[in-house]
DNA sequence: GCAATATTGTTATTATTTTCACATTTTGAT
DNA sequence: ATCAAAATGTGAAAATAATAACAATATTGC
């Protein structure tokens, strides 16, 4: 199998929410000029993207949204769901883990929640098993968690990024300033960064006026 | 002046994230292998970043910091610190806060706090300024806010947005799952998709194994 | 039935981005 | 002084990604 360059997974990442919800709501078929609205990129770029997965129409036919799903499947791993947990319960920690139930969607479980802080995990009410953090290993390996989202201060972001990776973890979403290096190889780590990001906004939003 | 490639722009906004810090720490001198270490990346692509900003260095010799700095501030806008504000006060509005409040950086100052519920705003307990829903415009407009950071409720994001732009901010940063669209153009909408990154950290992880 | 339209599959082209290679220059040790 | 090591500047090559072009196929309306 080839492997898919990443801007491709990127954006079928995203095509398979897409095709999720036009599912709910009963729409059947769907062209990759409607697609690519959808994503702000073109209907060639996503026939290409498409044409990754193998052959996923027939000439003169939309694709059939639930063949496209079944390739996504088969060949991203949105298979059955991913097992999640979330890394620190303060305001960070709550708001995420907030957000992530309230979309009702099947992609996605958060399975457990873990605090350094015990009286934190007495005060949260909340339908997930909360754990401590000396806990993370053992529960990450036992309930088979893939994914874990990071929001811990960021002077102890690596160590909490650590003990995932020990407890057999496959991705690390980190929303802490700090920089996460997987202690493991095979593990993927991508980060959110708040101040990052406003950078790059500022930064695009000067260039674009600065060359005029 | 020539354009400046987005990945280049991204990688420069983080290069500028760790003079600073390094500037702090009172080292005045780094080199490209340096840089690249912090970065992931390696030492020819950050030469070739930096050659966009014209001469930054003498051979022979790294580069020094203040030079480097000043070169960013002149090219990429990271001057005076932009101002924000945080639209939507929940959970993840007031996390966001506390976290752009907690790092002591020049770089951005909050300066406004919205939301539409008027009860939230007198409960909160915050330096800066707060105001309901409906003055956005006027206040971001007369505070001349640049960037402004989403984090309300899906549905109300798109009308969020419009009313910042209203007002004349240049960058949006969007935490919802909604899409959000700038309705002036000029105008950069960046958003934190957290389930979309989750699920590209497990696309990642699965086509990783899935090729051996 | 047939032409017109819309749609996918596929190849080719172009543009962009990354990587490499090397000349030039400084520093520092001997 | 001289040589080696390390560092930047810069142009070329390679790899990657986006875009375009077009052939093949189905649908629709008449």
């Amino acid at each position: 199998m080839k492997k898919i360059p990443f801007p491709v997974i990127q954006r079928l990442s995203y095509v398979f929410e897409i095709i999720n919800k036009l599912e709910e709501n009963g729409i059947g078929k769907i062209s990759s000029s409607e697609l690519g609205g959808y994503l702000g990129q073109t209907a060639h770029t996503i026939r290409k993207d498409i044409h990754f997965l193998g052959i996923a129409g027939t000439p003169g036919t939309k694709y059939e949204i639930a063949d496209l799903r079944r390739l996504l499947i088969d060949h991203l791993g949105f298979g059955e769901p991913k097992r999640c947990c979330i890394v620190g319960l303060g305001r960070l920690g709550e708001a995420l883990l907030e957000q992530l139930l309230a979309i009702p969607q099947d992609a996605f479980a958060v399975v457990a929640g873990f605090d350094s802080n015990i009286n934190r995990l007495e005060t949260i009410r909340t339908s997930i098993e909360l754990f401590p953090a000396y806990r993370i290993e053992k529960t990450v390996r036992k309930l088979q968690i893939e994914l874990a989202l990071i929001a811990v201060l960021p002077q102890q972001a690596q160590e909490a990024a650590d003990r995932c990776c020990d407890g057999g973890v496959r991705g690390i979403l980190n929303f802490t300033p700090a920089v996460i290096k997987p202690k493991r190889k095979g593990v993927f780590v991508r980060a959110v960064d708040v101040s990052g990001e406003l950078r790059i906004l500022a930064a695009l939003a000067y260039t674009s006026t600065a060359n005029e």
